[in-house]
DNA sequence: TCGGCACGCGACAGCGCTGTCAGCCGACGA
DNA sequence: TCGTCGGCTGACAGCGCTGTCGCGTGCCGA
């Protein structure tokens, strides 16, 4: 069955087109007995109006909002996504999801999918190293946020964490515990927010004394199978590491397999960089931060930008903190 | 900015807009040397087609289907969505999500928003009873497919688990088990996988000869503390269960807390209904099933109705398997 | 009484693209 | 030589809607 139209609806409460476009749109000037005849006409018929052909009319732009993430059926992304969502919605936009799979490549494909559709602004979770792509889009004026990591070399919106802040807050807790053999299992090499946080345990490293902390950073940890050898392989060198600081979510579980499968791993200090539902339960002590307030941050950023183009970049970096919940407050032994 | 339209690349390349839309599409019937003009003027342009506009001369529908979930923040509906996404993307179609919140008034209205969009197809997990809206918009000839529940009453494509089975699964594990007083932690009433999986879990507990099993059913849990605390008051009873169903995975979380706080808490077999990530480290005993899977083919249903809107119906029934991992097997105490 | 003005409404021209159809040209078989 | 056919191209209408503009009516104050 083919919808009815809105001339369709207009011929039927007998006004011309725009007059039952103007009851439909809720515009002023519109007798009330026209707008109910409008109103009649539209529900008996069961009319709905055409939203890409009213964005198309009205010259151009959207009411999406793109979204570009690595993977969502990640706890991480999801969180991002809902904050998106919510704050979109207050706006009475739209969100347009895909996925990236943390390819580059398919990050661009997808940019310039978004972009053919017209969506009002993008915010991307950057997976290359390479965002030319974008930079010409905002040069052509598309509002965009890059969140979770900065997208290198450009002056664009961006919502981030302290990643340093939280490493080094990280490390210093397990210091304070009196630990200084201190693992790091890591993320791909590739991702910034790998390379914030290996450097600055590094940095903090050093500064506490602890010689030769390089042998002690492992990275490659992009799901927990991955991390799990990761710190089997740390744990299993002479001298192994009292505690380890899992740089994030999936390097957490990985870890925590790893420590379940080897005599005295419950001796092993913890800490994770990233929240997770279940942390609380297993007792594992984190870095946190509000993943919902930084998708919400984001779309704020977003919505700004599409208001006024010419406003300044900002660069909003979020705090993280230590929750501590027993697993990272271990003694060395 | 604006952005070059296609009658800009077409004068630049100096033929008609027809053929440089014909370029554009990759449609046949155009001189290699006049591909190569309009290619080259389109790249130098940065010319970007507009879907939109596309779409609507195609006349009507776009190549976006629309999925509205419950809450993307949970585990289980990002799995679907990835499952669909991944899906579409094989089709060349993307996604456009919306989070209900379980409530059945902002469902309906972002399925009307969905609608105006003009989206192809529409996937949803029904939140409320009365799945009327759709109802009018499947007579409209729009392709919709229920995920997770079926929509009372209607004849849809519809990609479910098999709740009962699980279900019965689970009871006949603790049973096995030797357990005879089994809790039910279950979620809110009012959904069909609630009243699934708590019919079954009575029925399976009256063949087994147990006694006014309702007394050891809770509802209502539909958040990890509203689960603790049903839990809790199971456990508080005289005659407490010795085991306890959490029906899905939030209720097996609170489950899980109110053991860890109460004396003896380790002592209760548990056998959770949806499989999650930690399961395995917390060596929780799960009715499984592939969340991912079952967003996939709903996706597929959602595509072949597209393409024939008039075959018939179908209803998958996706398995579930119990995975045990300790929690499950424990003896009663 | 009359100018002015606000209101209610409709005609019309697009938004950027695609489908249809018709025209032109060179090539090829008869 | 002519008819025909296939490859290539463009003119034009229209997808469903909105913005602009202009017209007629009734009401106000002067």
């Amino acid at each position: 069955m083919r919808r009815p139209t809105l001339a369709v609806v207009a011929q039927a409460a007998g006004v011309s087109l725009k007059t039952a476009s103007r009851v439909l749109n809720g515009e002023p000037n519109v007798a009330s007995a026209t707008r109910e005849r409008v109103q009649d006409a539209a529900a008996s018929l069961g009319f709905r109006r055409n939203a890409v052909a009213a964005d198309l009319a009205r010259g151009g732009l959207s009411r999406l909002v793109g979204f570009i993430t690595g993977d969502l059926a990640n706890e991480f992304y999801s969180a991002l996504a809902s904050g998106i969502e919510r704050e979109l919605r207050e706006h009475g936009l739209q969100l347009l999801t895909a996925s990236s799979d943390e390819d580059p490549d398919r990050e661009a494909s997808l940019t310039g999918e978004l972009i053919e559709r017209r969506v009002g602004a993008l915010i991307v979770t950057p997976a290359g190293a390479d965002q030319s792509a974008l930079r010409s889009e905002i040069a052509a004026g598309l509002p965009v946020v890059v969140v979770d990591r900065p997208a290198a070399g450009m002056d664009v919106d961006t919502v981030v964490i302290d990643n340093r802040g939280g490493t080094r807050a990280a490390v210093a807790h397990l210091l304070a515990h009196g630990h200084r053999r201190i693992g790091f299992v890591g993320d791909e090499p590739h991702l910034w927010t790998y390379q914030e946080r290996s450097a600055e345990f590094l940095a903090a490293m050093a500064e506490a004394g602890v010689p030769d902390a390089q042998r002690l950073v492992r990275s490659g940890a992009h799901d927990a199978a991955a991390a799990r050898g990761l710190a089997l392989e740390l744990l299993g060198a002479p001298e192994p590491p009292t505690a380890i600081l899992a740089a994030n979510n999936r390097a957490t579980v990985g870890t925590l397999q790893a420590l379940r499968d080897i005599p005295g791993g419950a001796d092993v200090a913890v800490v994770g960089f990233d929240d997770f539902e279940l942390a609380d339960l297993l007792g594992i002590t984190v870095v946190a931060y509000d993943a919902v307030e930084m998708g919400r941050r984001a779309a704020e950023l977003a919505v700004a930008r599409s208001a006024d183009p010419d406003r300044t970049v900002e660069q909003v970096v979020l705090p993280t903190r230590v929750v501590t919940r027993g697993s990272g407050e271990r003694p060395p032994r």
